[in-house]
DNA sequence: TTGCTCCTCACGTCACGTGAGGTGGC
DNA sequence: TTGCTCCTCACGTCACGTGAGGTGGC
């Protein structure tokens, strides 16, 4: 005897509104009614839903099953192109899985851009906001540079994150020059990050503006104060 | 200067519609217009706008990314909790292209159920439909069991599969005695297939009902002449 | 009569994409 | 004036899920 839309439905192991949508989607043929209506559904239509359950399940989307010739029992081409698919999104899943990983081991912020991870607890409030800009607006020697500069950490670094807001013109101007050493010596061994204008990704105009915003909005007065001094005694 | 909804989209490396999204979303505040209308935004939207994406590339849904605590920067738990999810996604994309694998090396045909693809090309039109069927109705240890019988060919597996539409009494009396035999042999040592009403999933009428109609559906007359001819020789 | 099933709309989901129609800036 | 940008709806995507409202079967 046939069966109801609920009873085809377990029988595929699937929902009543699936088969339906099935229907709306010219997968499945609609069967004859019984006389109240009822859709009368035969193993013609269990078949048929079991082979779209399966392509389905293998990852295939319902238009490819749609347009796939029912003849064709072995589509080669098709499977090929499933498979590296789904190899492509393995191979990306498995990149975000060791990018948690490297989070979790370093125990880094989650705001701090891709590949910074190891920089951990380190980075301060400020540096972490410059870095996602700068990540986004530097070119890829640049940044790779910009990763290395992180894993050097001196003494005058925690000074200047812990610059008080009313430091005097001489403090300020003692810390500048002691971390204008460093940052000239930085500058010849880094060639990107000495010369910015040239690794800008995207538009530069964009870009240079938001650098310089960034900076304006991570760093306090006495701060950027200092950063404008190390400006100018570096030339 | 503040930046348009564009340059935003452009510097976060995302688009206009993401960004008016993230605003509708409740993700990101709206901020002020200019005269005419026209939003003009600051680093605070850019850096928001880049802590959503890294989350979202990240693999974290948009609504978990909105319950987030803003001040927790380093929260293990969800981090796990995602990791977790992308693993289990993986696992499951490893299977499926395992399964594919055994398709291709096989040449099985798509529409047989999965772990079944090892007995590849040898199954006929017929069987194939009824596997089908059975992947859905019989439990672990008869379907099990059938994949070894699906191992098994005989030469009168042949004759069965080209038997004509026309075959005369002897001709089926013939055939079903010489299959009765492996038949029987094969239902001692088969104990789930031997007792098929023990080993059905799902609801048991429907599931005994079905697999009646697909062998009625799968077999031509005559070889449904040889079958019931079968049962009655093994009792 | 009650509880269960069937039917057909219509709308919701998720993270946006795609026009539609109108305005502003240079 | 032309071409480009901005704005706000409204609807589309994908594979269904979730009611809503009405009917049939026992």
């Amino acid at each position: 005897m046939p069966w109801s839309t609920r009873q085809l439905a377990d029988l595929a192991g699937t929902t009543v509104k699936a088969v339906r949508y099935y229907h709306d989607a010219g997968l499945l043929d609609e069967p004859e009614r019984a006389a109240n209506g009822y859709k009368r559904y035969g193993v013609e239509h269990l078949l048929r839903v079991l082979q779209i359950r399966r392509l389905v399940e293998l990852g295939m989307p319902l238009e490819r099953v749609a347009t796939m010739e029912r003849a064709d029992r072995h589509p080669v081409a098709a499977i090929r192109e499933l498979d590296d698919e789904i190899a492509a999104t393995i191979e990306r899943l498995e990149g975000v899985r060791s990018e948690l990983a490297l989070i979790l081991r370093h125990r880094s912020p989650i705001d701090l851009p891709e590949g910074f991870a190891a920089a951990g607890e380190r980075v301060s409030e400020a540096d972490r906001s410059l870095l996602m800009v700068m990540s986004r607006v530097l070119d890829a020697d640049a940044l790779a540079e910009l990763r290395s500069v992180m894993d050097r950490r001196d003494p005058s670094d925690d000074e200047f994150d812990a610059l008080a807001d009313d430091a005097s013109d001489a403090e300020i101007e003692a810390l500048a020059t002691r971390m204008a050493e460093r940052v000239a010596a930085d500058a010849r061994e880094m060639t990107a990050l000495g010369d910015l204008g040239a690794h800008l990704s995207g538009r530069r105009d964009l870009a240079i503006g938001a650098v310089g915003e960034a900076i304006a909005h991570a760093y306090r007065p006495a701060q950027l104060r200092v950063l404008i001094r190390i400006g100018e005694l570096t030339g």
